[in-house]
DNA sequence: TTTTGAGTTGTTCGA
DNA sequence: GTCGAACAACTCAAA
């Protein structure tokens, strides 16, 4: 019998997958494997919340497979040893998988590419994550974008014909004598049970993610262009997570865009939408070209940069949400319990974090990393240095969020605020972005005694900002 | 090779 | 309260 190995990692669905399609047409028996590989293979652990996704990701994937007349096959291991050991137990010939595009899953893959060929297998990989893969968009001498505009005009201008691969209606069983860990073995999900926040507000897996997509269409892409930048309304698609494990993919995304709202009136809104679907592309467009920059600086200037001595304390406070900045508490609260943060307050968070307490971008970074469910190497990079001012296209060094600004102007009531604030939800919305100028029978009545129950600001905004102008113009002049 | 126009998301200050 | 200018100069991309 023709034996396939599909080998799972990050396109966990059935629907449009090229992998899958591919094992399903060449092979009469297919085992579709999921591989938890040492964290070293990928470089960067994945962290708490995502390892939770994925674990509820997998379970779906598992149960869809079942509903088909297959299993999903877990295995622990070394992804090259794991592979070839699957191949010896079931005789399988080909195999089959969607890329990645993080620097050591590249190098890892095509080193196991490379010697599962010389063993005489047919080995083959596909695009399941992008619309355009990250070599295919480029200058005319074929160097990489740097800036978004122009990359994102040349992918567009390609050939944007998507045809969606329907997802099987049968999959052939795998063999009885194929074993498999339990799921719950690998210990993915937390031992102390903090993810109560994540479990009402997700659902990992295909299911979770198509719902998501024809929720936002329905109700909120019309408005995104502004909504989108209000945390207090639920204006984003927040599809982030899915995206990133393949629970759907961004080409299944623009097709139904386009098929549900050809000559509607919801036109500007999906454009724009759309192009933040772009800024991912552009991400992996980057993170390929220019890998060094998940740890240094794009802009070689930055490298002597004065940040500050990491003050662990100022570090905490940001990382808890007590930092006595409303806003900004509200975020870190807000992804700490969801795994999840307003696209907008992320920024606001960042920035201040980067240019108000001047902290090494890779410090909030890692923070994200180890707490977003939407945790992405691709995307993480290039905002963190968008930020920072220090990566492709990026934000000029003057440009500092003030946060009590953005609070005034993006949560105008305060509504989000008062949900990851509770301390602050009795406060008058005049006050809520900045209790610390609040008169002292507004704070009386409202019940809040700052320095006790809710901090004063760990730094001052309008000296930091000053200070933070003085340091990034240093730049200006330039190589150090 | 040279030139030209453009470049996600902001804030503050002074008129 | 609103509005335009200043905050820098540089690099990128294409003609």
């Amino acid at each position: 019998m023709n034996i396939a190995l599909l080998w799972f990692r990050r396109d966990l669905r059935l629907t449009d997958n090229p992998a899958l399609n591919r094992a399903l047409q060449s092979a009469e028996c297919v085992v579709p494997l999921f591989i938890q590989s040492p964290e070293e293979e990928m470089g960067w652990a994945m962290g708490s919340a995502s390892r939770w996704w994925l674990h509820h990701s997998l379970n779906a994937l598992d149960a869809s497979l079942r509903k088909l007349g297959s299993r999903l096959v877990i295995r622990q291991g070394e992804s090259a040893s794991v592979l070839r050991q699957i191949v010896r137990e079931t005789g399988a010939k080909q195999i089959f998988w969607n890329r990645l595009y993080e620097p050591a899953a590249i190098e890892r893959d095509k080193a196991i590419k490379q010697s599962l060929r010389d063993d005489g297998l047919l080995v083959e990989s596909f695009n399941s994550a992008l619309l355009k893969e990250p070599w295919e968009v480029k200058r005319g001498k074929g160097e990489p974008y740097k800036v978004f505009t122009p990359y994102w005009k040349a992918l567009q201008s390609q050939s944007l014909e998507y045809s969606i691969l329907p997802a099987p209606t049968k999959v052939p069983p795998v063999p009885l004598e194929t074993n498999s860990l339990d799921l719950d073995s690998l210990g993915l999900l937390p031992t102390i049970a903090w993810d109560g926040g994540m479990n009402a507000f997700w659902q990992p897996g295909e299911e979770g993610a198509l719902s998501r997509l024809d929720e936002f269409i329905d109700a909120s892409i019309g408005e995104y262009a502004t909504d989108r930048d209000r945390p207090d309304h639920a204006g984003t698609s927040c599809l982030a997570p899915h995206l990133h494990f393949g629970e759907i993919g961004p080409q299944q995304i623009v097709l139904e865009i386009r098929n549900r709202l050809e000559l509607s009136s919801k036109q500007t809104g999906s454009d724009s939408y759309i192009r933040e679907l772009g800024w991912r592309e552009f991400a992996h467009h980057l993170l390929f070209h220019f890998p060094y920059t998940i740890e240094s600086p794009m802009d070689t200037r930055f490298q002597h940069f004065p940040w500050n001595e990491p003050d662990v304390n100022k570090l905490k406070a940001w990382q808890q949400g007590k930092t006595g900045i409303p806003l900004v508490d509200a975020g870190m609260r807000e992804l700490w319990h969801t795994g999840w943060m307003h696209n907008r307050v992320r920024m606001v968070v960042a920035s201040f974090l980067v240019k108000n307490l001047r902290i090494h971008w890779l410090e909030g970074a890692r923070w994200f990393w180890d707490t977003l469910v939407d945790a992405d190497l691709a995307n993480n990079t290039l905002g963190w240095q968008w930020v920072a001012g220090c990566g492709a296209d990026a934000a000029p060094y003057f440009r500092i969020f003030n946060p009590v600004l953005q609070g005034e102007r993006f949560d105008p009531e305060g509504d989000y605020v008062r949900q990851w604030v509770p301390e602050l939800s009795k406060m008058p919305a005049r006050f809520i972005h900045q209790p610390w100028l609040a008169p002292a029978a507004i704070l009386q009545s409202s019940g809040v005694s700052l320095g006790k129950n809710y901090p004063l600001p760990i730094v001052d905004l309008k000296t930091s900002r000053e200070q933070a102008l003085e340091a990034f113009k240093q730049l200006g002049a330039r190589g150090c």
